[in-house]
DNA sequence: GGTTGCGCTGGAGTGCACTCCAGCTCCTAG
DNA sequence: CTAGGAGCTGGAGTGCACTCCAGCGCAACC
């Protein structure tokens, strides 16, 4: 077995991707970006991420996931130059993440109420018998329909 | 007022813009996209949108802000080529939207859940008094810390 | 001892969804 | 009658976030 050489738990780029669903690729552009800290590599030269960094990618992807650009994240991670401190200003950003998400949860329950809601009017349409090509109503394109 | 001309209700691309938060260069980019039907036109060439198509923007919005694309919204709108038809298979791409939205949901659920409880851990350090530059602990590296 | 698999770097390329602009036409108000 | 504001077209440009190489190094297996 390579992978317990070293660090114990640490896992290689791939089975990183493989579990967080990031490609290889991205996991790296992360990294140059300054999403993820820079982790100890074997002594050819490859990574290994520790637990606690693959933990934090999932904080990242939590953050990304929720529309933070990458700036944003980049500036996160990079609050005190990548050390253990300023606390106050992390926890900020994540507070105002977590309105974000609130307002999220809010525009996604209205946009599932107008989709589900158009779902009713087609529903409502083909119980009608009103589907395909047969007895098409020429006139009531609705490119001008007004009615409801 | 000069918006009482022509078909009663109808709206100039600005006010669209103004009640749906779309810009007006996302506006006519939609209409040449085909995700927005062709409107009227006042004598002199200006876009007049009748309820019905100011209705039917709202529902493009939904779909675009719940991840569907802008290829994917126009193959829904021109399904059976503008005309109302092809019910069913509408019907079906909006289910399947409302299943992916509802995903989005449980996705969201989760990751307000991650960013929470790094919002907990944060408080708690705050609380401890380990904030700001004092008492650094130059050890405890957030690149390398294995600690829970 | 070749070839297969995983990983490496630096840099170029891609896809998507807008966004901006020049140069024009109307219409209304002062 | 002219100045401002809204709108028009066609096409070029932008920003973001990846994604894809070419060309290379190791290590293991057959």
């Amino acid at each position: 077995m390579a992978g317990t050489t070293g660090v114990a738990e640490s896992l290689a780029i791939g089975q990183v991707a493989e579990r967080t669903g990031l490609s290889i690729d991205t996991l790296r552009w992360y990294e140059r970006q300054g999403l993820i800290p820079l982790v100890e590599r074997t002594a050819t030269g490859q990574r290994r991420y520790p637990p606690s960094v693959v933990r934090f990618i999932a904080l990242v992807q939590a953050l990304r996931r929720t529309g933070m650009p990458v700036a944003d994240v980049r500036a996160f991670v990079q609050l005190g130059g990548g050390q253990l401190r300023h606390h106050t200003e992390r926890l900020a950003l994540l507070e105002r993440q977590e309105r974000l998400i609130e307002e999220q949860v809010r525009q996604l329950a209205v946009d599932r109420e107008v989709v589900r809601d158009k779902i009713a009017v087609y529903r409502e349409l083909v119980a009608a018998g009103l589907d395909c090509e047969d007895q098409p109503p020429e006139d009531a394109d609705w490119r001008t329909s007004r009615g409801s």
